[in-house]
RNA sequence: GCCGACGUAGCUCAAUCGGCAGAGCAUCUGUCUUGUAAACAGAAGGUUUGGGGUUCGAUUCCCCACGUCGGCUCCA
């Protein structure tokens, strides 16, 4: 070994003794730069240069900092768990978005008390400062350390091979060496604790600013249902306590725009358990922003060439033999039942009864693209523990449309397509989106000739590029018979919600004999294509109201403006404006309670109703109305056309106020 | 479906060790009404989710069902 090192730091050519860290030639301080990448590769401050590497400084601050602080501060918790629960397995602790979590397995599944135990144990652990010492083993001595745990064991049995980073599995063991890391007290170099990975780490538990264990709760041994279930426990770290509070601040204010939560407050829906999970009544109020939502589909489709159909919602059994689904979705619809000797299934899609409208009679090549739309109720045995709110439930009405072209107009089609459901979407209020474009991988679950699937993926990935949106790969996510575009919105607070989807089918039209006379008299199979614009109107309305937060744009509100008398002897003269407003099509109430005027204001603002319209004697004297708006602000002695107008403007112009 | 926590008035939440089930808001009734987030008083409201068990006695302990919440798996 030659006593000079030539390494690259910080794109400059440096020569450094052998045997120096990369900490050491970093000049780390090992709290803001906490590793290093070395030759693109991630490594331990700990770990020795070598000639000709380039090395750069990795800061807790960036993703990777980040990653390497949460998956330090998940082996501090999977310390202090196996020193309070003795008996616990140490499954996989991977960082994930935002957090860190590690499973094990335990007799008895965690309380939330126990959260809080582990938690004490673990700042005990963060202030002791013990050091992450990386140690290289052979797979036999690996397999001897770590013979009590038999998660781990399996680990290195699947090393290089199986192991993937679906399942985390590949945060403990990489591709080659196996490293176990040591967790050494500061003072006595004493081994506290010890767990298979592949590093690296931050320097020492010291580093790690900020963090917080959030919840528990069961998860298969490497996401397989045919495993045993483990104990997870997530938590979340960050490189500073301010950093975290941002984040706590942000589930916070997550939670305070629960759609579950402001849609009992607001009076928009309701579960009631006489009907069962997953089966929501819509209030009047949330019925006015259906309405609007639907009329609001209904122009455009009408205005987009869509025809309106409408189809029952059950239906003999063999329909759903005809197209295919039963097979395959049969346990996720509801049960059937048998009517004069024949099976009957409630329908969970709406696209195997327009295939009949289509197959009614014959069809031209002159009547496509043919546009089928319809708001249809379907029903899903969604499994118990997936049932939440809106978005996801068992009974739902799909703003579902087909459309049966030519393979010659499929990519305009999906070039149109996609460019409606954007321009809807932008109407609502979303205006952030990227697309995702499902494609078939080699699994056994996909159907079709391999060509009409090249085909149409590169019909829709071509309509995704021109839209200029982000596009993210999803190989393997196409539903059994085509691949689609899924459009993603971003919330009014950076959430992302999966809504609208436009999707292939290749099997269908062949499963129902479908078929047009093209214009040299042959008889070919169209191309479907599947549109759902909202996923449901029930989903789409529970994302607008975490969307706006309850609080939406004027032309959704149930009730866009409440007249506020400041004494009882004011309130004919609301009662007048409310008139005028009405004509206008204004959603408008008077309120005449018993209350003070103060009392009703603080009632119209909670109801987050967009405007409140006061009179008192200045107001009517000269023929006027005050304003409040939700901001709490005012706008005094507007006269009433003037506000009529205003008010008559907003809801028109669909804009947020 | 699986793992766990939880279920008290319409809502939010109390009720000590197993010993008379309570408050605020909302509701109803009455009195009172003048400028931008809560007038005052009274009344009513409960098979403590449902069923079974233990006990002299169950909101409280045990079992089952239903529902909700969190997590996993799934999501045409």
């Amino acid at each position: 070994m030659s006593a000079e090192l030539h390494i690259t730091l910080a794109g400059a050519e440096r020569v450094v003794a052998a045997g120096t860290t990369y900490g050491e030639a970093l000049e780390a301080d090992g709290r803001t730069v906490v590793a290093a990448r070395v030759n693109g590769e991630l490594r331990d401050l700990a770990s020795h240069a070598a000639d000709g590497d380039v090395v750069e400084p990795v800061e807790i601050s960036s993703p990777d900092g980040r990653a390497i602080l949460r998956h330090s501060t998940a082996h501090v918790m999977a310390q202090a768990v196996q020193e309070l629960f003795p008996e616990a397995k140490l499954g996989i602790g991977p960082p994930v978005d935002n957090g860190f979590y590690y499973d094990f397995d335990v007799e008895q599944a965690f309380h939330p008390d126990d959260l809080k135990r582990v938690e004490k144990r673990m700042r005990e652990i963060v202030k002791q400062g013990q050091q992450f010492s990386r140690r290289e083993v052979s797979d036999d001595e690996a397999r001897a350390e770590l013979s009590a745990e038999p998660y781990k064991l399996e680990l290195i049995g699947l090393k290089g091979g199986a192991a993937s980073s679906d399942d985390g599995a590949g945060v403990e063991v990489g591709e080659g060496q196996l490293t176990i890391y040591d967790n050494l007290d500061p003072k006595s170099g004493e081994l506290c604790w010890k767990d298979l990975c592949r590093g690296p780490h931050l320097p020492s538990t010291r580093a790690i600013p900020a963090f917080k264990l959030m919840r528990s709760g069961g998860a298969y041994w490497r996401g397989s249902e045919k495993n045993p279930q483990l104990q997870r426990i997530y938590g979340t770290a960050w490189e500073s306590r301010d950093k975290q509070d941002e984040y706590l601040h942000l589930l916070e204010e997550a939670e305070k725009r629960d759609h579950r939560k402001l849609g009992a407050e607001l009076d928009l829906f309701s579960f009631p358990p006489e009907l069962g999970s997953g089966l929501p009544v819509f209030h009047p109020k949330g019925g006015i922003i259906r309405k609007e939502m639907e009329d609001y589909m209904r122009r455009r489709q009408g205005e987009s060439g869509y025809e309106f159909v409408n189809t029952p919602h059950i239906t003999k059994s063999q329909l759903f033999e005809t197209s295919g689904h039963l097979p395959w979705y049969g346990e996720d619809m509801f049960p059937p039942f048998e009517l004069d000797n024949t099976e009957y299934r409630v329908k969970p899609m709406n696209c195997p009864m327009h295939n009949l409208i289509f197959r009614a009679r014959g069809r031209s090549y002159r009547e496509l693209p043919l546009r089928l739309c319809e708001f249809g109720s379907v029903y899903r045995y969604e499994k118990s523990g997936v049932v939440h709110g809106l978005t996801r439930v068992r009974g739902m009405t799909q703003d579902d449309s087909h459309i049966y072209c030519t393979k010659e107009q499929m990519g305009g089609e999906i070039k149109s397509l996609l460019a409606f459901v954007l321009s809807v979407l932008r109407d609502f209020g979303l205006s952030e989106f990227y697309l995702e474009l499902s494609t078939r991988d080699d699994s056994d679950k996909f159907i079709g000739e391999q060509a009409d699937w090249d085909e149409a993926t590169a019909a829709l990935r071509q309509a995704a590029e021109e839209s200029g949106l982000q596009l993210v790969d999803d190989p393997g996510g196409a539903a059994f018979y085509g691949p689609k575009i899924s459009v993603q919105a971003k919330d009014a607070i950076g959430r992302t919600w999966q809504l609208s989807t436009i999707q292939l089918d290749f099997n269908q039209p062949k499963r129902f004999g479908l078929e047009y006379q093209a214009a040299d008299g042959s008889r070919q199979t169209p191309v479907m294509i599947h549109r759902a614009l909202f996923g449901s109107i029930e989903r789409f309305l529970g994302v607008l109201v975490e969307h706006y937060a309850g609080a939406f744009p004027p032309w959704l509100s149930p009730v866009q403006v409440v007249g506020i008398p400041i004494a009882e002897a004011h309130t004919p003269y609301l009662h007048d404006v409310a008139k005028k407003l009405r004509e206008r099509g204004i959603r408008v109430e008077v309120d005449t309670a018993d209350d003070r005027m103060q009392k009703k204001i603080r009632n119209a603002q909670k109801a987050k109703v967009p405007f409140m319209l006061l009179a008192g004697d200045d107001d009517i004297a000269n023929g006027a109305v005050s304003f409040r708006y939700r901001s709490g602000e005012q706008k005094n002695g507007v006269p009433v056309e003037d506000a009529i107008a205003e008010i008559v403007n907003a809801v028109e112009r669909r804009v947020q106020v």
